[in-house]
DNA sequence: ATAAACATTGAACTATACTACAGGGTCAAG
DNA sequence: CTTGACCCTGTAGTATAGTTCAATGTTTAT
């Protein structure tokens, strides 16, 4: 027994089995084959695929951010280099998203301690949580 | 001159007029005072508020989400332990995604050394990025 | 062998988050 | 005192990301 029906990877994956079939119409998942009776028959690692999908989205990505990211890796219409700038622009996307949560965990928890009655703590952390970087480029 | 129309509070922010207005309707942001001929007007401080919504929503927070983010601090109907409860919670969320985050940034930090011809890489290191820890927990 | 649980397609429907009018009023410059 | 840039309300349309449904075929368990 080798594959997965939709069912059981959409299971796995922790995901709904139109979903599945709506990211293979989407092309971020490739086509499976297909059973004699045509039913899609997944690959194992397609749930691992699905996985990935399923976090980068949570983390504000669009599929079609989504789509990039995973063909990255093996592209065939591409050169190593450009593959390489794409990457590295990616990283930096990402840099920033870490740099921005970071920002909003350290306001959340200044406003938990502040929560113990010990402050004295700003006002309003969480607004200056973001904001503070703007100002140095726009001095406004 | 103290306050801002809504044309010049989008522009500071760096959003749409449209987007304002369609967030006070949503009670992302306050009804500002109006005008004697019936024109918003902000405060400063809006501004930093539309960034923040900004900001949080390319963190893969959606508008609900960003909502219950700012009514945090002075939460009137709420006791401070509660409030804290909730603040621990959105910091257990940034926590993970910062987590995800760094395993991406590193998977593609690892494509782009292997496009160097440095080698030798995993074959698929974005797909690992997020996968490891639910073998953890699943043990598929 | 028959019912329950699963699969197929295609099309319509939903939620979220805007975005674009239409039809009007207001304001500042020349 | 008019022209253009701005504002108002309300409604309708769009993009993204699914979700539901109908009508039908397949597999599995008793």
């Amino acid at each position: 027994m080798n594959g997965l029906t939709i069912g059981k990877l959409a299971k796995k994956a922790g995901v709904g089995i139109e979903t599945v079939r709506f990211y293979e119409r989407q092309g971020l998942i490739a086509e499976p084959p297909r059973t004699a009776s045509n039913y899609r028959l997944y690959p194992e690692n397609d749930a691992n695929r699905l996985r990935f999908i399923k976090k980068a989205k949570n983390l504000g990505f669009t599929l079609n951010e989504i789509k990039e990211l995973l063909s990255l890796r093996h592209d065939p219409k591409a050169s190593k280099a450009d593959v390489k700038h794409r990457t590295l622009k990616k990283i930096e996307d990402i840099q920033q998203k870490i740099h921005d949560l970071s920002r909003m965990k350290e306001a959340l928890e200044s406003l938990a301690e502040a929560c113990d009655g010990h402050g004295p703590t700003s006002e309003c952390p969480i607004l200056e949580a973001l904001e503070a970087e703007e100002k140095q480029y726009c001095g406004h």
